[in-house]
RNA sequence: GGGCGCUUAGCUCAGCUGGUUAGAGCACAUCCCUUACAAGGAUGGGGUCGGGGGUUCGAGUCCCUCAGCGCCCA
């Protein structure tokens, strides 16, 4: 006889789930659980591209829902006997976190100042604020950031993210900078990355060029003013226009090729109202005949279609938008009218527009009043002003080039759900720029890059002088380029650092590579490269997925990664985004505190791949009732101290044999990433299991129908419990952690994932039995609750009444069903019209 | 304007390649302290599966069309 294999003594006597969050967290990091094991080789890893949250923003639920996706899908590879590589990024770098320091320390960067060694920011956040060169400003956004990241990292660790917190990276640290710098350079030496004097979309509050994937539409009230211009034969020419403000910046008007009313004038000269300007009238089929009059006027830059014309045009450049977003002080060239111009010089675009109208007013080239109207207007995603477009130098990186090839990574990648794969495809068709990556910002990886200075001091763009990889991360403000001496540092003759950083993207876009220590630890990167998923939420396919496939399919021409797996958002009851004011009043750790990680972990989990889901509390209350039961189940099937012996009866093994389909199931399902349909049949199954194979087994269990019935049964109970909570481990890694802790040694999260293999040889059974057997034992509790006694209460006879094959189904688990339903007579009778009577006993 | 997704019980959602009387949880009602579980258990009421048309022996499931909601792109 087989020692019993559950010590009592494990078992608690009243188990509970409060505690267990603290218990294992700990004894996880002291016993390594979750550490990667780097000694394995690329076919034995499982490689996560971890999404690096933006540690300045606030913790939200949405921060709970998409990361416990991924580490459901973590925690099933690591069962399957992958080693798990799975560090956790923090997104420092960039704008959000300049934000939040001059909010938080009431400072502002100005790069003109000098270093103050040992700086400390004010107590309280001065008004206006303090300005503070560029090496303290960024002094307090490391501070600020490794605040921030220490409150992520708690809520993870409540959470029970199983990443090794040994791999931690950030976007602004340098393993980070060095790769960042050592792709630039790659880039640029395969004229990837070029720099180019160009029309750019341009944020006059935050004073910074931004890139395509940045922008966001927003309607906007506005008005039609219809303008007068003079006509060449000194007939006027009435254009309509949003942008009154710009008329100095105009070049030129513009129709249809084929619209006769202006065919006669294209060629000829128009002269702007106010300033005296004269501007050719010419024709490009993008201009509306049926828009306003047909003829419009074009400046540089009122908005993208003006960089259209004036690119394909071939027109001149009258700049007059400063970078603060104020006219500029000089008038362009042309324009002969100093009076009109000091009427608006120093402006801000509103408050010109209103003062240009009054002037064109009393000029009487105002015609009638201006019609109001609402358009879309493009906005910087962060941003509260409408773009400009201004002429500057940038750094871009070449996309509009690999477009076609771009669309084929797109379908060589497994997309989890599948039609996430249009997002891609719409955002690289519709591409019309390439990246741009610099920005006028200071919290950001430096190029590494300086230029030559002529000897009349001028800068050599096309000079650039670029360090030896060896010396990276460098800061071109402070390093010194080989060859020169510190003292030729913006001196005739000498060189100049590059004052632009990369945005943000242009590093987050080389996570795997930071991640996997691409420019480190080759050996590392090896192993890990090309990873296997990259899990992130939709809304930023067009910016985080898009430019790591771009600079994956650069540097090392291949994905970064074979699977997607994209996450919806968090909707609140309204159907709407969570937004951050509505989150407030619900922390993610004051709802870890008030239901449970494994109760949150369960809401998370049952939202489906892709699909946006409402925040439910009343999940989190069913899910903590699941990890409740789970402890009362085991603790009934451990506290018995039966031997286990071969399953022989034909309830255990029909039991047995929905639990292998299960685990069949619930594999498939997970590996295309749906871990929710896994955890939805494992829910499904278990509760099934409690109501009616529970209720069956139990008496037979207790040893009511002899030592080998019981030896069967416990041996088929012990045979679920393990498997249960092995399929549950991903989603609940706390409380079955603490159920295997009762009679198993190790942790659950490192034993085997089920298989259906390991259930067969007792698993033979007809499921028919426990189906039928289960539903004459719901039809006695239905007489007993319509009779209104306890489910204790006696039954004198039952007559199931069915076809012969369930009927010989019932027959093989007759003792269980009798026992479980405490009756004393069951008659089987063969009919055609199944039904069941129940006649209970007197009381 | 183009595309994607969604529309199933009062609420939140399952329903995979079409197959017997459409499911779960919450909420609601009634009952039950049973030796795993009263922060529980049992049972029950509740749905013309968004509208219309079609394919099929058979449609929540496939096709067409319309409507509403959400999102992506232009």
């Amino acid at each position: 006889m087989p020692a019993p294999s559950v010590p009592e003594n494990r078992v608690p006597e009243k188990p509970h789930l409060e505690g267990l969050e603290e218990k294992w967290g700990a004894r996880w990091e002291a016993d390594g659980t979750y550490r990667f094991d780097r000694t394995k080789s690329r076919a034995e890893i499982y490689s996560i591209d971890t999404p690096p949250p933006t540690v300045s923003g606030s913790l939200h639920v949405g921060h709970i829902f998409s990361y416990t996706h991924t580490d459901t899908v973590a925690r099933f590879q690591r069962m399957r006997g992958r080693e798990v590589f799975y560090p956790m990024g923090w997104d420092d770098n960039g704008l959000p976190t300049e934000r939040r320091v001059q909010n938080y320390y009431g400072v502002r960067c100005d790069p003109a100042l000098p270093y103050v060694p040992d700086f400390e920011p004010p107590a309280k956040p001065p008004s206006p604020p303090l300005p503070v060169s560029r090496p303290n400003f960024v002094e307090l956004c490391v501070r600020l950031t490794v605040e921030d990241e220490k409150t992520f990292e708690e809520l993870w660790r409540r959470v029970g993210l199983s990443v090794d917190w040994q791999m931690t990276y950030t976007t602004i640290g340098p393993e980070a900078q060095r790769a960042s710098q050592r792709g630039f350079l790659h880039l640029l030496a395969a004229g990837q990355a070029y720099q180019k004097v160009a029309p750019t979309l341009w944020d006059v509050d935050f004073q910074t060029a931004i890139a395509q994937a940045e922008l966001e539409d927003r309607e906007v009230a506005s008005a039609y003013h219809r303008i007068r211009f003079g006509g060449p034969d000194g007939t006027p020419i009435e254009i309509d226009t949003t942008r009154p403000e710009l008329i100095a910046a105009c070049v030129a008007l513009v129709a249809h090729p084929d619209d006769a009313r202006y065919q006669p004038l294209f060629g000829l000269k128009a002269t702007t109202p106010l300033f005296g300007v004269g501007v050719p009238i010419v024709a490009h089929p993008l201009a509306e005949p049926d828009k306003g009059t047909g003829v419009a006027m074009i400046c540089t830059f009122g908005d993208v279609t003006d960089v259209t014309w004036w690119r394909e045009l071939g027109l001149e450049t009258r700049t007059i938008v400063g970078r603060d977003g104020r006219i500029q002080a000089d008038p362009p060239a042309g324009v002969e009218a100093p009076a009109a111009w000091a009427e608006v010089t120093g402006k801000k675009m509103e408050p010109a527009r209103a003062r240009i109208v009054e002037l064109l007013r009393e000029s009487g080239d105002l015609v009638g009043e201006p019609r109001p109207i609402t358009h879309a207007v493009k906005f910087f995603e962060k941003g509260n002003k409408p773009l400009e477009i201004l002429s500057s130098r940038q750094w871009f990186i070449h996309t509009l080039d690999h477009q076609e090839r771009l669309l084929e990574r797109g379908r060589e990648l497994r997309w989890h759900p599948p039609y996430m794969r249009a997002r891609f495809e719409s955002w690289v068709t519709g591409l019309n720029t390439d990246w741009l990556i610099s920005r006028q910002r200071f919290f950001g990886v430096p190029f590494p890059l300086w230029y030559r200075l002529g000897e009349d001091g001028s800068v050599r763009y096309d000079q650039p002088l670029v360090p030896d990889e060896s010396r990276l991360p460098i800061d071109p403000s402070t390093d010194v380029p080989d060859g020169f001496a510190p003292d030729q540092r913006d001196q005739p003759g000498g060189f100049t650092g590059e004052p632009d950083v990369m945005d943000t993207w242009a590093t987050s876009s080389l996570t795997p590579q930071i991640g996997g220590r691409w420019a480190d630890d080759p050996d590392l990167f090896d192993r890990v490269f090309p990873m296997d998923v990259r899990p992130q939420a939709h809304e930023i396919i067009r910016t985080w997925l898009f430019s790591t496939v771009v600079r994956s399919d650069l540097e090392h021409g291949t994905l970064p990664w074979t699977d997607a797996a994209i996450s919806g958002w968090v909707l609140d009851p309204d159907r709407k985004k969570m937004s951050k004011s509505k989150g407030n009043a619900l922390t993610p750790i004051g709802l870890l505190d008030q239901h449970g990680a494994d109760a949150v972990r369960y809401w998370a989990a049952s939202g489906r791949p892709g699909v946006d889901t409402a925040f439910d509390e009343g999940q989190m209350k069913v899910g903590r009732r699941l990890a409740i039961k789970l402890l009362n189940a085991s603790k009934f099937v451990l506290s018995r101290l039966g031997d286990e012996g071969e399953v022989t009866s034909p309830l255990d093994q029909a039991m047995l044999a929905g639990l292998a389909s299960l685990v069949g199931e619930a594999t498939t399902a997970f590996e295309g990433y749906d871990y929710a349909r896994a955890l939805e049949r494992a829910e499904s199954f278990f509760w099934s299991f409690c109501d009616d194979y529970l209720e069956l087994v139990k008496s037979r269990a207790y040893g009511g129908q002899g030592d080998a019935g019981a030896a069967s049964a416990n041996r088929a109970l012990t045979l679920a419990l393990s498997t249960l909570l092995r399929l549950f481990a991903p989603f609940l890694p706390f409380v079955t952690e603490e159920v295997w802790s009762w009679w198993k040694d190790g942790s659950v999260h490192r034993s085997a994932w089920p298989t259906a293999g390991e259930l067969s040889g007792h698993a033979g059974g007809d499921p028919l039995v426990l189906d039928v057997a289960a539903s004459v034992l719901g039809e006695v509790r239905k007489a007993k609750t319509v009779a209104q006694v306890s489910m204790r209460a006696d039954v004198a006879r039952v007559v199931v009444r069915d076809t012969a094959a369930r009927l010989a189904a019932l027959g093989a688990a007759d003792g269980d069903v009798r026992d479980a339903g405490r009756i004393a007579d069951l008659v089987t009778e063969e009919a055609a019209e199944p039904s069941v009577t129940v006649e209970l006993a007197p009381a």
